[in-house]
Order: C-alpha cells, then structure tokens, then sequence
DNA sequence: ATTAGCACTCTACCAGTGAGAGTGCTAATC
DNA sequence: GATTAGCACTCTCACTGGTAGAGTGCTAAT
C-alpha cells in the first residue's frame, strides 16, 4: 500500500539510520538525498509510513526510526543486492588458496572475513554431511594394551577416539585388522555398520567405536560452530548498556549458539535474512535477539557435506552489503569443498 | 613492615572487597570480621596500610581497596589455598572420564568448568610438544588425483592435509607407499625428515607436506587456544561500563589471546599468578589488562607434551578458590595425558 | 498537493542542593 | 602509649529545576 515516493522516502530513511544511528529528521533526509520535495512533505509522508507501521518515533519529537516491518519490506522490496567488489572478490579468494587445507581453518578464515566485512558477529560451522560415510580407517598402536582409531569420513573429516584393548597387540596385528575392516566396510554408513558378519571380537570392538564416533557426527554435526567478531556488534551503540550487551553475550556462549542461530531451520539454496522477532527460536531465546537480524546461509552440496555461515549484528545493519558478502562465501567454501573433496 | 593486626585487617579488607566490589569501611570491616578493636582503630591501621602503599581511597570519603601492591602481599603471604571441596574433585573427575578421548573435547571441558568454577574466563590451549615426532601416517584416495594426507603424531594429536598428486594413484598404491615411509620415518622428528635417501617422487611429495605440518605444529602449538566464560568477565561491575568491556573484548579476541596470555613465559611447575601491571604483556596490550589478573599454570610432563591453562578476571577476584581450581584441573589433565598417550 | 511558518514537545545537558556514608582529627579514656 | 568516642568535614549520588536545541504537527498560504 505504499506509494513510490513514500517507498523511496522509507529507504531513505532506513539508509539514513543504519549509517548514523541516529533517529532520521524530516529536514537530514531532505538535504542528504534527491527527494525533490519540502521537509514538511517528507513529514506528511513519514507520519503516513508510521501510522502504517513501518516507521516509528522514539518519542514525540524525535525522527523516525525503522520497524522491523519497516525493515523487512525494505530487504524484501527495496533493497537491490549489491555485488561484492572485484577486488574484495580476489582478495578473499586469494587467502582461501593461501590455506592448507584443512577444513578447520577454512572455517576459521571464513568466519573472520565475514566478520570483518560485515563488521558483525559471525558465526560458520564446519560442513557436515547427514549420513557420513566411512572413507578409511586406521589403527596406530600407542601402547600394548592401548591404540588410537583414527576414522577418515567422505568430505575429508576425520576423527580419532582412542580404545584401550582387552589383549596385547602390535602394529602389525592391528594393520592387518585395519585392513580386513577396510575391505568390508568402505563406503558404509554408520546404520550399514550394523551388518557385522563374523567379526573377530577385536574387530567387533573397533566397528562398536566407529559406529558410535558416525552416529555422533551425523546427530551433532551443527554444535561444532564457530564464532568470530563478537567485539563487532558490541560496540554498536545498541549494546552500549552493559546488561544489553550481557543478554548478548548469554545467546551467544558456545552453548547456546546453534539454539540462536537457526542453522536446521535452513531452507535449501539461498540467503535467508531473519529480522528481529522472526527468529523461530525467540521463545526460549532472551531479550537481546529481539533487536538483532541474522542473515544465514548453507553451504557445499545439498546431497553432500554442507555447513553454514551466518551473520548476526542489530537489525539496524547494512543488508545488502552483508547478504552480498554471505552469498559470496557461502558459494565460494561449497566450490572449496567441491574442488577437495569430490 | 606489617605488623600482625595489620596484615590481619589488609587480609579483611581483600576478602570484603573481592566480596562486594564496594570499598571496604572501617565499620563495616568491624562489624563483619572480628577485628577486636573499634572502626577508629581501624581506621587508623588502614591510614597507614595506605601510606605503605597497600590500600587506596577512591576519594576522600570513601572506604579502601586494596592496591595491586595488597593483592601481592595477600596471595604471597596472608592467603591461605584452600583445597578443592572432594565432591567437586570427583564431580569434575567423573565429567572427563564420561567425555570420549579426544584431546579437543578435554580442552573444552577444561574450559568450561574453569570458567563456571572460577566465574570468569577461562583459557586453555591444547596440549603441545616441542618436537612432535610422527606416529604414523596414511594416505587416503580421494580422486585420481588427490589424495588425503592423516599424520598421526606422538601425544595423539592428528593432522590432515589434501594433496594434489602428478600422476594418478589407486589406494592400493597409496597404501604401498604410506607402508614404505611409516618403515622409514616412524619416530622422526620435523628435522629428521630431512634426511630422505632415495626417495621416489610421489614420496618426496608427501614427506615434503609432513615436514611443513609438523614444523607448523612445533611452531604453533599455544595458538590454539580455546576461550569460555567471556560473559562472567563482562558481569563484573569493573566492566560495567561499554568502553571498558570493549577493551576486554579486543584483548582477548582469537587473534590477541596468545599475546595477552603469557603462555610461553611460563616457568616449569606450578602455578603463576600475574596481578595487574605485573603482565609482561602490558606494554603492547591496552590498558584493559591493568585492571586484570591471570592466574595461569601448565599442564603435563615437561619433556613431553604439554599446555597451558588461565583464567583471567578482574584484580578483584577469588584467588585462594582460582588458584585451586586451577591446580587441580593441571594436574588432572596431567593425569588424563599420561594414561591415555603415555 | 505542496510548503512556509510557527507553536509545541521532548531530550540532553548543566548547575545546584540535600542526604548519607565514611573519613580524619582531637580530646578523653584505659 | 594505645585505644576510642565524638564531631566536623568531604565527597558521592540522586534528584530537581532550568535552558537550548532539535524536530515535529498543524495551519494557512501558495
């Protein structure tokens, strides 16, 4: 029900905001942008936009301050995406080759360049895949009575758990296990596991652990995320407030982190923006993610390994610039994974 | 130059403060502790603990706090370390035998009991050798021409590489080759690798990307830290106010913690407690880390692998409980290292 | 439909004030 | 000589007006 000029004088608005933080006037939006009308116009209009909810006042004599409806036509309408820059592109490409290539540090790097591009909370958790695959495993002897599994999964992930043994044995004992184990069980899932026709008991043992390392990672998977930037988002003014800033900080301790990011919520391709009280998960979540936006995106192949990247900052954050830069790395890390892994 | 009423009412004036984060009143002092004497003795006793530099008024009227000078003297002389409460010992014991046996997992756990015990935050990195020598290898078939690189190191920690490879391999190949090396290289050293006679290309390769990843490992080591308990830091009333928590923040973000945690000025055994300015650290780091003290310690055997454990809170904290709680976690993950990597 | 002009409202900031907490000092006491 | 009661003094904190400035809403003119 808006009409162009009130769109437009709306976007102005929620530019004007996010850049200054402060409620935007009538008169700064007048002289700052090409609206080709009097600030007593732009009033009218402003009082429209509110009484329509997508603007309100802080107090009586104050500009106007963005709603989270206000936002969410603006991301949904409004906004053109912006690409991220050519040379901002190569950089970013350049470090990921640079890397080993460890999948860990990937993550790593994934998150601190979001964070620093975005200039918010950025959180990525390593790629996951929702029925791993036993690729490989070995068997090292630590000591007699003791040797460390060490399990390659598809996607390049690997683990280790260490088993203490019922007999003695040496490494070659075990190599030959190892072997036999890899022969029968190559490609398996973790349920496929269960078929263990005549296994020596040593053998059973080791399938046992296997099973219960696959089953875990196929049910953990998202706990293990990663966060960077923090410092970011404190130190916008809306967290000025000590308690603010601690009711932040309680969402986001690693404990609580996969339940305020959505990450199972994802659906499929694309960038998913939550503004404000969208969040699903707001009914257990605190205060403080009332006034923050998460933009959220998977990555890696849908059948494969696929993990996500996400951005969390207050609701007054520049979405095109970070939807572009979370639609960017989240295709880049899946071409990564795609490239390394198969 | 103390004498014994005066040592008693500094010891009084620490416990009142670290208690109530408000400076401490002769009357109160005398009401709450049995001093013995009248608030005007006290007073009079505390006139003096501040012309030796060991307490400090706010202003004129207000009751004392202690100097870094009066922590000093209390964790050197006055305090007493108490021993951890034996159902706790067990409560925590009894979590790091339910958890798996990955090393990661341990550091985590450390963490986070650390951090709730101590109620501020915790640092603990993972456990690191001088020189790691090499356990075992495997080579793993991704693609034709990619193969994945696991080493297993001594102290049971795991690396993983992607290598490109020339020419195409089968795993059974792979596997010859990863046979060959473990024969030949088995309990080496970074440096010893270097020794490589008649090596075939593919094996130069790889022994190539096992040198680069264990000098990286020798190097690295105390970069891995793993950081909790940020939030109780920031709920003291020292950091109530943003700008303070900000500088907090930027100390211990991932890329400053190693510099604002002395890891490697660590002397041997026991542990070390570094109040205030004291920090090596303090002329790189901001002024945040005046107002703080680190109470950190190693952990497991000298000669083999080891790292470290901190906690870090405002000067105005627990020291008897920190401390240990701290020593008990050390020598529990001593423990933990010694029977499962021997 | 737009806009100039103006009265009105609300905040942010400052100075001033009084209560309360806690000290330092002095003189009396043990 | 050490201790203590008593009191004046100082400093903070919370509250109170009072003012300047920003920004609006409304009305009347264009």
């Amino acid at each position: 029900m808006l009409t162009e000029r009130q769109s437009r004088i709306l976007e102005f608005v929620i530019l004007d905001y996010v850049e200054s933080a402060v409620p935007a006037a009538s008169q700064a939006i007048g002289r700052k942008y090409q609206v080709g009308v009097s600030s007593a116009t732009i009033r009218n209009e402003m009082a429209e936009l509110e009484a329509q909810g997508y603007l309100r006042q802080p107090h009586t004599s104050a500009g106007r301050v963005p709603t989270e409806q206000g936002y969410r036509f603006y991301v949904g309408w409004l906004m053109q995406e912006e690409e991220l820059p050519w040379e901002m592109q190569q950089t970013i490409r350049h470090q990921f080759h640079q890397l080993g290539r460890e999948q860990e540090s990937w993550v790593h790097l994934a998150a601190s360049v979001l964070a620093k591009s975005a200039q918010n909370a950025a959180v990525v958790t390593k790629p996951h895949s929702s029925a791993c695959r036993i690729k490989h495993l070995e068997l090292v002897s630590l000591h007699d009575h003791t040797a460390l599994l060490v399990l390659v999964l598809d996607q390049g992930r690997l683990k280790q758990e260490v088993l203490p043994l019922a007999e003695p044995c040496t490494q070659d004992e075990l190599s030959v296990v190892a072997g036999r184990l890899n022969r029968m069980f190559a490609g398996f899932t973790a349920k496929e596991t269960a078929a263990r026709a005549e296994l020596a008991q040593l053998e059973w043992q080791v399938m046992d652990a296997v099973e219960a390392i696959m089953r875990a990672v196929d049910e953990g998977g998202f706990d293990e995320a990663y966060l960077e930037g923090l410092r970011h988002v404190l130190s916008q003014p809306e967290f000025a407030s000590s308690d603010r800033a601690l009711g932040l900080l309680e969402l986001l301790d690693e404990r609580n982190l996969a339940r305020t990011i959505p990450f199972r919520a994802l659906a499929g391709e694309g960038v998913t923006v939550i503004i404000g009280a969208d969040n699903p998960r707001l009914a257990q979540a605190g205060e403080a993610i009332r006034e923050c936006s998460v933009i959220i995106s998977s990555y890696g192949a849908s059948g494969g390994a696929s993990g996500a990247l996400a951005v969390l900052g207050p609701m007054r954050m520049r979405y095109s610039h970070t939807i572009s830069t979370v639609r960017y790395l989240a295709n880049l890390m899946g071409e990564l994974l795609a490239e390394n892994y198969e």
